[in-house]
DNA sequence: CGTTTTCGTGAAATCGCTTTCACGAGAAAT
DNA sequence: ATTTCTCGTGAAAGCGATTTCACGAAAACG
């Protein structure tokens, strides 16, 4: 038997003290339409006087929908000092609070599709699930057929219909590149990250549009691929201003690297931005902290957070979702 | 009635295979330990055929518990930008789940002791609770008065009884201090975070211990309250430099004051660390990517989440519960 | 004005697990 | 040998909601 919570409101008072019945209760309290005005009236007052709040547990039971959301975070790498997700598992907390759906936090490797996360998922303890930094689409694929509402964080892949949110990651770097132009630089690099991500790709792709439709003359010698890591800012940026001897911007798919990059710039003996400006990505802590102050690459990453738990709710609620693609800002600071 | 789940194992199928009753499987399956061997076996050899996993809302309404902790985070401020959390929530995310214990995020404003979180609390909802940055006391106070097991990350400002896990932060100061003595700097400043922080006041005590301690000449004019903000750190460090003609060292009580002091520093004409070395603090992204790189005391910040986990799990078998305090490391880069 | 629908409502049956309680068998005590 | 304790076990009563189902009244129909 339950261990008896200490005098906790049930239906049975509710329904007592409205005159009315537990089933009525239930259905007001879960906005069934068509019930009695005077009713809903009484309940209502009944709720308010006796303070009562639904037990989770007990409707989750009853009714088969936990009110729980599971934010998955496959946890393979960086995870622990990437400010991003804190970030985004706010935003997407915060909606979800406000709309009586609960955070469930699940950080785990995902690599197996028979880990103790995916096998939680699939038993129907939530009722949807946002993931963050997915690496394989397997497992989604897997709790998609089983009809769970999902949202993912950043394009996928392939081109499953999964609904998502990401940045305007193209859209991002474009400006990026019309600042630079705006601001009299022509011969502009790129130092990309690692290309089998999307968001890199995708940034890549803005530079490449912006490069052409401004009709700047770059080449594929203009571009390097890195792997987000300081030091690839920094060799890259040392070769691309060796390989091009009046080089004006290097735009880097994130600030570490772009960190790096002014690092090698100042220490060819060249000036940022004098000589050479730069532009990151993501304008996190770094861009906000550095000396020169990054200019850099906005994204609204609880932007992002409250728009997937939107999408999810909406997918509760049996609607179509879209996708969803957030635009980005250029913040200008020091460096370009 | 419930939307049945697809054809879901209960234990009436478990009693049926093993030939026990109902009761027996929940005793085999919550370890009661006065089981007959050859029940658990069956049970167990049952469970695993039928491939059985509990039914957590179940569970919950028929025992009270629920099997979630709360983790709770008075988003007031920086919560967003702040990397610490994230890795802290990880922490304790990854103890919870090998503990078959789930971790239920709380983000909102704290300052209300009717606000929706503290009424979820209150209610039973959540086996337990685990607070980061916590402003006030009050209600952790009244929850701790319910029984709820509570454990805080950082130290309280009230001598309460309440658990709580904190970094060392006095002997990471301390090892910062004794690492520039052993490097032969004697003439030191410490700019504090916004001393009404515990974390500041420890790291300020560590600091003075160990001037103390090793028999340096520093004097309060050796010491600036600050407010972590990197204008703090610029500002402090021009006036101290300006104080201390020969000063040989800056500890600063976060990464982004001890950037900002860099920043004075070297627009001082000085270098860092050749005239004036500086040691930060939290090891942070900015520390590992600045340039030169910062020399930073470490916390483990993932520890502290897991070590609160664990306090939360004894708490909740009803064991005594202690405060823990995990040690700091110096990490030695290029500035000290 | 009789008949068929529609509609709101309450009684009652779950949802799947936990826990109390009583019972019988063997151990211990007398 | 009889009585008292232990101890493991199963039957059954919940935990607190939701939802089906059937029923009576009102609305719509012919």
């Amino acid at each position: 038997m339950a261990a008896k919570q200490k005098n906790r409101v049930t239906y049975a008072e509710i329904a007592k003290l409205s005159g009315v019945s537990e089933a009525t209760v239930s259905r007001v309290l879960n906005g069934d339409p068509k019930v009695d005005a005077d009713r809903i009236a009484a309940v209502t007052k009944a709720v308010d006087k006796l303070g009562y709040k639904k037990h989770r547990a007990a409707a989750a039971l009853a009714s088969g929908r936990t009110g729980l959301i599971a934010v998955v975070i496959d946890d393979d790498l960086s995870v622990f000092q990437d400010p991003f997700w804190g970030a985004i598992t706010n935003g997407i907390s915060r909606v979800l609070m406000d709309n009586e759906m609960q955070t469930l936090l699940l950080v785990a490797p995902l690599d197996d599709v028979d880990s103790p996360v995916a096998n939680y998922l699939q038993r129907g303890e939530v009722d949807g699930a946002i993931f963050l930094q997915l690496h394989k689409d397997t497992l989604i694929k897997r709790l998609a057929k089983q009809k769970l509402p999902l949202v993912v964080n950043g394009t996928p892949h392939t081109s499953n219909p999964f609904a998502y949110v990401d940045s305007d990651n193209a859209g991002g770097a474009y400006a990026a590149v019309r600042h630079l132009v705006d601001t009299g630089r022509t011969n502009i690099a790129c130092i990309t990250g690692d290309l089998t991500n999307t968001a890199a790709e995708q940034r890549l792709d803005g530079f490449n549009a912006a490069c052409k439709e401004l009709g700047l003359p770059i080449t594929k010698a203009h571009v390097a691929e890195g792997d987000w890591s300081r030091e690839a800012g920094f060799n890259h940026a040392t070769k691309l201003m060796k390989k091009h001897e009046n080089l004006q911007a290097i735009f880097c798919s994130n600030d570490v690297m772009a960190l790096g990059a002014i690092t090698a710039i100042q220490e060819a003996g060249k000036s940022v931005p004098g000589d050479i400006a730069v532009i990151g990505f993501d304008d996190s802590y770094l861009a906000q902290n550095s000396h020169p102050g990054l200019t850099s690459v906005r994204q609204d990453i609880a932007g992002l957070g409250m728009e997937a738990a939107k999408m999810i709710l909406a997918s509760l609620r049996g609607e179509e979702v879209h996708s969803e693609i957030l635009p980005c800002e250029l913040v200008i600071r020091e460096t370009a």
